[in-house]
DNA sequence: ACTGGCTTGTCAAATTTTGTCAAATGTAGG
DNA sequence: CCTACATTTGACAAAATTTGACAAGCCAGT
């Protein structure tokens, strides 16, 4: 199962880019693109869109990734919960 | 489908409480009470707790709801991607 | 040892969250 | 209509968290 920072990074590699060049396109630092690619810090939504596009990648795919990434750091501090709570979230969504 | 307030609210009204009182309980301000049963302001986990046992109601069941209104916040942002993320989400609990 | 790419730790600034207060609104009885 | 009490609302300061930059460090390859 793959997270956004290591889906990036392997898009990025894929294309023999460099941490400095995607950190040039999106006017940050290149350790915070490292952060983001080890899953330290997260991303912003439109620092997403920003990479998707400069990797030429699906953007619904990042963000679908990056939203993911989201909902398991919100449940994996309620291991014991997380699986009933998940549920609810779900019937809810539905609607 | 009930959310965290809602069910609190329930409780109390059910032991005809007053939010005075179980603010007084949790050493807050009835204003932070009443957000939280209207679902204004989330409550901390150390609340739920205070507030499972003041209405003796099931604490899993509270910190199940008050974890599922988390997700549900996290994901109602970004409905395009929100049911692919939450399938990835599943997968990675199962785990 | 030098270079280039990446990582790490720390910090201040920015943003978000938290809880309180005071005022407003609602509600029921007399 | 008053009054008393419960709840809600909006504004605010304090606290907590997040953000990104910077500088120093690490690690290969040469």
């Amino acid at each position: 199962m793959t997270n956004l920072g290591q889906r990036i990074r392997k898009l990025r590699e894929q294309q023999s880019l460099l941490l400095r060049q995607v950190a040039a396109h999106l006017e940050v630092d290149t350790a915070l693109i490292s952060k983001i690619e080890r899953g330290e810090r997260n991303a912003s939504r439109q620092q997403v869109i920003a990479i998707a596009k400069f990797l030429k990648a699906d953007e619904e795919e990042l963000l679908t990734l990056w939203l993911a990434d989201k909902i398991e750091s919100t449940i994996v501090e309620e291991p014991e919960v997380a699986y009933q709570a998940m549920k609810i979230a779900n019937k809810k969504l539905k609607k």
